[in-house]
DNA sequence: CTGATGACTATAG
DNA sequence: CCTATAGCCATCA
């Protein structure tokens, strides 16, 4: 699986996240298929073009924190994003109990076998 | 090949 | 809650 793939595999699972809920970047990673591969999803989310619709701003720290630094533009950009979507936060945090995706059932059990037909 | 670098994470104090 | 530390792993100089 080469980086292009890796990285597509990423944009879509983070484009699966709704509105009003978000993820952690290790969770995208797993969901994806690629275990403690959190920092490759700041990779992916780091390349994406200023017009993207991958909604990036729904990937957060395990902890529930913005990855970026309190008051950068890109940590208030991502704020003001979460905000408009009914997301509070508090203190740079979001409650992860509160707002974590819960990714149905059927895509984390039939997705892994759907990956290796293209094996 | 080697070492440095992250939009990371879990753990310990 | 916060800082420090050690893993982690693709990418890049």
């Amino acid at each position: 699986m080469d980086r292009v793939r890796r990285q597509q595999r990423i944009r879509e699972t983070v484009r699966e996240i709704p509105a009003g809920r978000v993820a952690s970047y290790g969770q995208v990673a797993d969901v994806a298929g690629l275990p403690r591969a959190a920092r490759q999803v700041g990779q992916a989310l780091r390349n994406l073009s200023d017009a993207t619709d991958v909604p990036w701003h729904r990937v957060l720290r395990s902890t529930g924190a913005i990855a970026f630094a309190r008051g950068s533009p890109a940590y208030r950009e991502q704020r003001r994003r979460l905000e408009r979507e009914g997301v509070i936060v508090l203190h740079g945090k979001v409650d992860m109990q509160t707002y974590r995706w819960q990714p149905p059932l059927d895509e984390l059990l039939w997705k892994p076998t759907s990956a290796w037909d293209d094996a």
